[in-house]
DNA sequence: ACGACACTTTGATCCTGGGCGAAGGATGTC
DNA sequence: GACATCCTTCGCCCAGGATCAAAGTGTCGT
């Protein structure tokens, strides 16, 4: 009988009280950008036990906040969509009062939607196009995880990635990695964040006054569209 | 350290745990539709005791996620804004999986939006219009809450509107009610439900298909103009 | 096959927070 | 002024849940 007049009635305390423990909201935030984390770094992330960070998991599977992915002996964790995303968002909006709605952040919002880092890696539009690229001009297979073919190989070393130094790193190689802004993805893991530097040390892109925001060049444009024409993927010629 | 990389690192965890109690969202969503409540009614509608519901009510307002205003020995609670508003229903989106973001659903929104029923009297776009016909033409004065002037007495009394008997009543005569959507007020209590009454029996307003939506037909589009363009507001001529 | 590792489950502890009844203000009514 | 109404504050009880250590399950290296 309670509040029945309004137009949607779902059950939104359970959902709330999935996000309003500290511990479970840090884990949620941390997800924020679309990476999957394994249990292991959230339970760090969070500061508490791997087995509280497994209970507080568990609840957040079970009320559909999440996804998992098992890999091997690691079980990475994501946010369940974009809806999810965006309670988070609006919530700390809620919370940041009084209202700082300004021009400035809107701007910011934009540029970000454009280009900007995903921890160390390249993401937004800019980092969407950048993987479709890779893959037209096929230096790269996959879907979840991507592998590099013997073209890619040697084309991205043309743009200056070791690919074999960077499959020694600890990290995952070559995962996709979700944008919620674009609800495509990027390439992310060890050589996504390769790569990103490569390509700043080549002038492709340049890191933006405001944190995590990345310009895109006119060399960062040409380039790109020079993969994408390309069939051939001996991206030599190039890149020089 | 947490959730750094973060564009907005707002509390949301204290904000989620003031609707993560039953009681505390039940109370939220009966104030969804902008009324403003007072205290005794929240509890029953929560289902709780006096006492309990004060409790709750003293932790959403130390939150800022309701404001207060005193009226005599009442309290009326409302949603301290639009954005406390739009957390609830994006949490509700959340909570009620699959997503049913159907085409249907938003031409309801578009509709709802343009006019509904707000408990028991008429809001959107049309009823935001209709006070401010009223207050043009000088048939009602003040801000908060309004009184009926001598002129408007004789002008409602025309479209079929008792307005002594209608003071007589035990709710609050003519509240003004604030509009999310237009963030303008539109007229409540029992002289808005008595007019939205009236006005339905003369034809102005149909109800609609979808529950809470309302038609506005010609003759409630010539009317409400009318009203506007008469300074003389003896509006007997107007409504035979 | 063995141990190391990543994660989950179980069991036990502790404490925050929701619940009510009774008492205390505040306000309007007679 | 006395009473009724509405709301808040206080004191108490109790349950849900957050936490961790230890044990259990599955996976990867060698």
């Amino acid at each position: 009988m309670v509040a029945e007049h309004v137009a949607v009635d779902a059950a939104i305390a359970p959902t709330a009280a999935l996000i309003a423990d500290p511990t479970r909201a840090a884990m949620l935030t941390a997800l924020l950008d679309g990476r999957a984390l394994a249990a292991g770094e959230l339970a760090a992330l969070a500061g508490v036990s791997a087995a509280t960070a497994s209970s507080h998991l568990a609840r957040l599977l079970g009320g559909g906040m999440v996804t998992v992915v098992s890999q091997g002996r690691h079980r990475y964790y994501r946010l369940a969509g974009p809806e999810v995303a965006e309670v988070l968002e609006v919530l700390a909006r809620v919370g940041a009062r009084p209202e700082t709605r300004s021009l400035r952040q809107s701007r910011q919002a934009r540029l970000l939607e454009e280009a900007r880092t995903c921890y160390d890696h390249l993401a937004g539009r800019a980092g969407v196009e950048l993987l479709r690229a890779l893959l037209a001009a096929g230096c790269l297979v996959g879907e979840e995880a991507f592998e590099v073919t013997s073209e890619g190989r040697a084309g991205l070393g043309g743009l200056g990635v070791d690919v074999d130094a960077v499959r020694g790193a600890r990290r995952r190689f070559a995962p996709a990695c979700l944008d919620w802004t674009e609800r495509r993805p990027h390439l992310g893991g060890a050589l996504g964040a390769a790569l990103t530097c490569a390509l700043m040390d080549r002038g492709w892109y340049r890191k933006g006054a405001v944190r995590r925001v990345v310009e895109v060049t006119e060399a960062g444009r040409e380039g790109v569209a020079a993969i994408f024409e390309c069939k051939d993927p001996t991206l030599h010629a190039l890149v020089t």
